[in-house]
RNA sequence: GGCCCCGUCGUCUAGUGGACUAGGACGCAGCCCUCUCAAGGCUGAGAUCGCGGGUUCGAAUCCCGCCGGGGCUACCA
């Protein structure tokens, strides 16, 4: 970090005249080379290219916009019905150039928060190919408070290169889990903001100028490997025991007559390193990286390319990710410099969340990772909340139970912890009982409400009390109260438990039918006729319930008068019958 | 295989050279309370700080090596 401490170049939302892709890309630039309306440089398809040669080649040139007009930088040697090569210009044949250009659009720099640094800007980006991930939410949690802590920016940017997996209603499920769990964004899609758009298939010109720009100045190349030729190149690789990387056969010979091509970074040499807010300095050799595709065959950027363009672009300040990207930052940072766009000020590299077998959450080993199943099981948002930031974060005092308030000021990035933590079921249960516990009898109705849809809302009302401190989920209340519908089959009682249910349905016939008058009718019977609690609640309950099931008083007053005493004297009848046919 | 990251009770973690007979929480066991189940209270078991070398009067804490685990190695993100 702080290769590009380029503080005086904060723009803040007011100073932005123009929210487009282009105005929001000429500020990127400014951060760097300084502002350069390239037009022209965006061409970067070659003259005299039959027009329909593939995909890729129509894809990108429908957006790059201009009709091939004459630039400086770029020389595509014209030819007949071979595709012409592309010649790469050094940067310093093009430097007229860009002040030329730069002298027609002058800067839309703004030089902006005298002193100090800016406040900072972190985001969130999630893709939706599907539904959200656990781990996903804890990351953006992270990055919530970390700004909230700080007094800076969310941004939610919504990373949907992939065509093949994208759906748009998954993006509406990064809505509803996010919004479930009380994260909220000051930039994105759906609120929008000074940066925008937020949806990286709506900034496709932006790659494609920016792609462009990387040809031009030598920094990538066109690859025209066949999917098969590459995979062959690997698997001679490993055949010889060689650590793969790409050969550059496409930088050096490429070959003639084809039209689909991927465009490649070229990966200087040297090494990259960059700082870690909790693992410190992080450094790799450059030629341990392959040059990485950054715009498929469809035209469309590749993660590692958009994702650092569009950081940088939506200047945002501090990256907080999963452990999974740190062999992306490199190639992520290498790409801003070949760029000359300013590196973030520092990331932070989250521990995974691991199952119980060690290995990062995934799809097919573990369902913890979805994020809808703890709103099914009943897990209370701000419960799970809790749960996740003490997964790989803790604030060094003994305390475990924290309002989203506390989080935001006791989140101390540095004290973000380095090894993967394991996903505990248990914690998070005790976690949630807690919480549970902690709602009033009023908001615990309401809440339960979803998971009982069988039950009249009055009748959830007046268990509420009597669950609250029975319940981790509140997907557990449909079992504790299953009784109500389900009578219990008649259990078997001895003929001076057959006394106490008769007397006791006697009792109950005149009792006023609220727990507090039940109990109270229950004591008396068991005071005049010497029988203990234990004694007398036992066949009560298994008569009216059959099972575990709250304090013995609730347990009836739940139950409509008629059907409680109906099932008290029909345990009876049962083992009576049961009796005198036994007998 | 290569690159990178990590390594304190089963789990989440406190700990940054002496206050460590390594603390807390979840879970577990026992007891108390008690109409079942919970909740609550108390007590307890549980970590030779991955291993081996150093440095130091002194190391969980610093250095080196090893081992183990994980992540990445896509025209996924």
């Amino acid at each position: 970090m702080g290769q590009n401490p380029d503080h005086q170049s904060w723009v803040t939302s007011r100073e932005i005249e123009e929210p487009t892709p282009a105005g929001a890309l000429r500020q990127g630039l400014g951060l760097g080379l300084g502002a350069v309306a390239h037009r022209e440089l965006l061409d970067f398809e070659p003259q005299g290219t039959k027009p329909g040669a593939g995909v890729g080649s129509r894809h990108l040139r429908a957006l790059a916009g201009g009709r091939g007009g004459q630039h400086p930088g770029l020389t595509g040697a014209s030819g007949g019905d071979q595709l012409p090569v592309l010649r790469f210009v050094p940067p310093s044949e093009l430097v007229p150039a860009i002040q030329h250009q730069e002298a027609r659009h002058p800067p839309l720099v703004c030089p902006v928060m005298p002193d100090g640094p800016s406040p900072p800007r972190v985001r969130m980006a999630p893709s939706p190919t599907g539904y959200v991930h656990l781990g996903s939410a804890r990351t953006a949690l992270f990055n919530l408070l970390f700004a909230r802590h700080e007094g800076g920016c969310f941004v939610l940017r919504i990373d949907d290169t992939d065509l093949e997996r994208n759906r748009p209603e998954y993006e509406q499920a990064i809505y509803d889990g996010f919004h479930w769990l009380g994260l909220e964004w000051d930039e994105g899609p759906d609120v929008g903001g000074p940066f925008g758009p937020y949806r990286q298939s709506e900034r496709l010109d932006l790659y494609r100028e920016l792609a462009a720009r990387l040809l031009a100045t030598g920094h990538a190349y066109r690859c025209y490997c066949t999917r098969e030729e590459l995979e062959a190149e690997r698997r001679r690789a490993e055949q010889e025991h060689r650590p793969y990387r790409y050969s550059r056969r496409c930088l050096y010979r490429p070959p003639a007559g084809r039209h689909e091509f991927t465009v490649r970074f070229r990966v200087p040499e040297g090494r990259t390193a960059f700082t870690d807010l909790v693992r410190g300095k992080v450094e790799v050799d450059n030629d341990t990286v392959g040059d990485p595709v950054i715009v498929k065959a469809n035209g469309w950027p590749v993660y590692n390319f958009s994702s650092a363009c569009d950081d940088a672009l939506m200047q945002i300040t501090h990256i907080l990710r999963g452990e999974e990207h740190i062999p992306n930052t490199p190639v992520q940072l290498m790409l801003l410099d070949a760029l000359g766009m300013a590196r973030p000020r520092a990331f932070c590299h989250l521990p995974v969340i691991v199952g119980k077998d060690r290995k990062k959450l995934s799809k097919r080993h573990h369902p913890e990772v979805r994020l809808g199943l703890y709103q099914e099981l009943g897990y209370l948002p701000e419960a799970l909340l809790n749960y996740l930031a003490l997964l790989g974060w803790n604030p060094g005092t003994e305390q475990e139970i924290f309002s989203f308030d506390e989080l935001v000021s006791a989140f101390d990035i540095s004290r973000v912890q380095r090894s993967s933590a394991m996903f505990d079921w248990q914690k998070l249960d005790s976690i949630n009982g807690h919480y549970i516990r902690r709602l009033s009898d009023a908001e615990l109705a309401e809440r339960l409400l979803p998971y009982l849809p069988d039950l009249p809302a009055a009748t959830v009302r007046a268990a509420a009390p009597a669950l609250k401190e029975r319940l981790r989920r509140l997907g557990d209340a449909p079992g504790l109260l299953s009784y109500l519908g389900s009578p219990p089959t008649p259990p078997p009682l001895t003929p001076a438990q057959q006394e106490m249910v008769a007397t006791a349905a006697q009792a109950l016939a005149t009792s006023e039918w609220t727990p507090r008058a039940i109990e109270e009718a229950l004591n008396r019977l068991g005071r005049e006729r010497g029988w203990s609690r234990g004694a007398l609640f036992s066949p009560i309950r298994w008569a009216v319930a059959g099972r575990v099931s709250p304090p013995l008083h609730d347990t009836l007053a739940l139950l409509p008068k008629q059907e409680a005493l109906g099932r008290l004297r029909g345990a009876l009848a049962a083992a009576q019958s049961k009796t005198r046919g036994g007998a």
